[in-house]
Parts: C-alpha cells; structure tokens; sequence
DNA sequence: TGCTGGATATCGGGA
DNA sequence: TCCCGATGTCCAGCA
C-alpha cells in the first residue's frame, strides 16, 4: 500500500471520493484557498486566502496561515466531520460536542491534497520538566536546605495542589512551589495561597514558603519579600549534553537511494 | 507560477534543490520518516517514525504526529535553518538564539514534499474575547452595577495590572478583574494581589474587588467568600448567531471545475 | 466530568 | 529587552 496518496488541483468530486477513501485513517494535508467560520467558545471569521489545512486521523483539524506557530483556526481531537459540495464550494464542517463548537470552512480551490498514511509507534521523551525538578528535590532534599525533609507531593488542600510538603530541621512546615522557569508574580500569589491556608491551621509561626525556580522577574522578587516567603535557586535536570549528542549519532539506517 | 510544486520520493539531492529554491519563499510541508532531537529550554528524543513536517517562510518549524492538537517538537518564528546531508540522511537543523535552542530532524526517507506559495493578505477577526468584555463594561458600567463608574483600564500597580479600576456609587474603590471563561482559583488569587495593595494604600473599607465572568468554579467560589471579594456573574460578548450565518453565506465563488 | 496547574507553552502590549 | 497576563489556550492527572 502506498504511503501518500496526492492529487493536483482536484475536482470536487475528486474530493468526494479522496474524503471517502482517506478520512480518519489517513492524516489528511489539503493546500487550499478558504474561508473559515468558527462559533463555540468564541467567534472568528477569516476571509479568503490561502492556507495549509490537515486532518488528523483522531480528529484534530488544523488549518495553518503562512506565519506564527498556532493555527489560525482549530478543532481538537474527538470532533467529528462533515463534508459537502455547495455553490460549487467544497465544505468541511468540523463539530465538537462539549464544549459545543463549530468550525466551517469554505473551500473555493484546492492546489494539492495529500492522504498520509503515518505510521508512528513512538512517544516523546522529554527531560527538564517541573516533575523531574520534583524528583530530583525528594532524591536529595539538601538541594533546598540542609536538614528539609520532603513528605508529600501534589498534596491536595482546599485552595490547591502544593508542589511538595515537608518539614524544616526545626519541624516547621515548608511549602515548596517549583518553576521550570523563571518565576514570576503569579507564581508568587500560587505559593502564598497555599502558605496562608497553612497558618490557618497551624499558626504564622509555624509555617514557611520556599519558591524554587531557576530566577524571579523583579516584580515577584518585592511580593516575594513583602510577604515573607523565600526563593531558592534551582534549575530544571536536563542530563548532560553529551548523551543527547551521542543519541543524535546512534542509528545510520536509511531510504534514500 | 505554479502555486504547488511537489516530489514524490526524492532523492537528498532531488531534496537539496527543493530546499533551495524554496525555502523561506514557500511553505515547505515534508511527509517523512524521521527521528527528532531538541535542545533548549528543556530537552527531548524522539526516535524514528512517520511524521509531518511544516516550515513557514517566517521560520516557523512544526512536526506532527498522528495525533493530537500540539506538535510533538516545534521552533517559533523568527528561527533560522541549515540543511545538510550526512550518513544518507537528510538533517535539518532549526536554531534559535534567544532563548538558545536547537531542533535537529535526522530524516531517513521522504515520502513527499510539497512547497507551497501561500497568499494570504486576510487576518482573522475574533469576537468574544476579554478585551471586549472591558469594552462592553465601559459602554454599560450598570452591567456591573447600578453607580458603577469605570476609570481606568489596564491601571498598573506594582503587583500587576488592574483590568479595569473603578468606583462605586459610594466612592469606593472598585476593582474588577475579567476572565471571558469560568474563573478559578487563580483568577481569584490574582484579583486579592490587587485588592490587598490598593487595601494597603487606601484603608481596607475604602476597597472592593469583583471578580467578573460566566461562572465560578468551586474552590474559587469558596476562596472569593473567604476574602471578601464579589462575583458578578457576565458573559463575554460574540454577537448575534445571524451574523455569522449570514457571513458564511456572502460569496459564492470558487475555481473547481 | 469538573477542577487544578504545567507548558520547550505562544502571543501581544507596554515600559 | 523584560515583564505581565490572555488564550477558542491544550493537556495530563486526579477526585
């Protein structure tokens, strides 16, 4: 079986039967003139031009302009869709259920129409993430201070999820929230709401608030301060850069001819 | 011109002239094998499989999987690329100075490549977002309630920026701030950062704040009583349904044969 | 299903 | 450039 089906410049009967043959098992690429209509969550409208559309076969639709990184217009895995031929148009219509969202798009020429059949049996392996800094806090608790004992993770209270729990050398509570990134005063107010429903319940005394992250923006450095809590600088573990080069290096397999 | 121009299976040389002749002028949409590896502000593998690779003439770099919203690796606009051919492979390099980061494709096969000369003058036209609501709010200041009198809009304050300062039919000090969805905790958390400097500045009975949106989810409602602070219960606006309907409908041209 | 918070978030606006 | 907050955020994890 092939890999990718394509057409040129379709018909749109060609279309018809390309959305029948390929639809939801193939990723599908159309290179298109279009309007596009969403309602949902909000509403947009696009007027004419040219953009790069793609059907995932899980139901994610995406239709991409010629610049910046997101899509212009959207719909996420699990919608379902509709195809049609009006006013010489071809259509696609692309619903979500809940929450309850529309996407419309108006088809006037179809340049190019790829059907992928893409074949992917691999996750990605990510490292530097904010629960791997979590991993490595509770593997060795000095990283904060000498004497932190760690106890519990994502520990759930009323006004949400702290990071880690523990306790100081002096058996005061520590509330840690970490940062991947630099931490700004969002972040602040995030360690404070947790901090302040603690000393409800076990006195101002007996509690203290840490931010770890790699630096703070100038603003949550002053809240930081003003309200007492503390910073303690830690970057993300990524490994070192010699195994990532070393994988780049490891297989030599290939297809060209 | 054409407006597509497309290979099926090429070779690293075939690629080499495409890349060439294309890059940064066209849409580049690649259907092939891959492995991918990034470095930067985090760090990732992913080893060999089908997968769709875009990149836009502003430097935008995408690889999509099968499935899902989000590409599985990216490089924002703004990157530059270089090219090379090394083992039989056909590598592409993506960097970003600032922050440092670097994506290398190492592409074993191509199935099919496609440039695409996109034109597209059109921007989209989104309604329903927060700074409408703000807009709606100074049109209409009873929507919030009756002697409401907006001052001010995006007021900044060292702890952040007000989405829109007022005050009450008493002369109270009013802070509003909006999510154009339901609020939670941290909506809740970043209007008391605001409330709690203006209280320190002005007296803690000489200042409201109200959280205005469509609902409250349940820890934030609990935390809002708590504090003191108000709901006022307001929807983004997006415009009668007609509107749209009529839009989708304006014109009926297209190209198909 | 709703809630909560992370993300290589991206993106735009303002100082 | 940094800072700050919105986003049709998306997404995973958990109750």
């Amino acid at each position: 079986m092939e890999k990718v089906f394509h057409l040129t410049s379709p018909t749109t009967k060609d279309l018809e039967n390309f959305m029948d043959a390929y639809l939801f098992n193939h990723i599908l690429i159309l290179l298109a003139r279009c309007r596009v209509f969403y309602e949902g969550r909000a509403k947009s409208q696009l007027e004419e031009g040219d953009r790069v559309i793609i059907i995932k076969p899980d139901g994610t639709f995406l239709i991409h302009k010629d610049k910046k990184r997101e899509p212009v217009n959207w719909q996420p895995p699990g919608s379902s869709i509709i195809w049609k031929v009006e006013d010489n148009c071809f259509i696609l219509e692309s619903i979500r259920r809940k929450p309850k969202e529309e996407l419309k798009v108006v088809i006037s020429e179809v340049y190019h129409a790829c059907a992928f059949n893409c074949e992917d049996y691999e996750e990605l392996n990510l490292r530097g993430s904010e629960s791997e800094m979590a991993e490595m806090i509770f593997r060795n608790p000095n990283l904060i201070e000498e004497g932190f004992k760690p106890l519990s993770r994502e520990y759930q209270i009323p006004t949400g999820i702290i990071d880690i729990l523990g306790k100081d050398k002096d058996e005061r509570w520590v509330i840690l929230e970490l940062k991947r990134r630099r931490a700004d005063l969002q972040a602040v107010s995030q360690l404070k709401r947790y901090v302040e429903y603690f000393k409800s319940k076990y006195g101002r005394d007996r509690v203290r608030g840490i931010l770890v992250a790699p630096s703070l923006t100038v603003g949550a450095e002053r809240l930081l301060k003003e309200e007492n809590l503390e910073f303690k600088r830690l970057n993300p573990p990524k490994g070192s850069k010699k195994d990532l080069k070393q994988n780049m290096k490891s297989k030599k397999n290939s297809c060209f001819r």
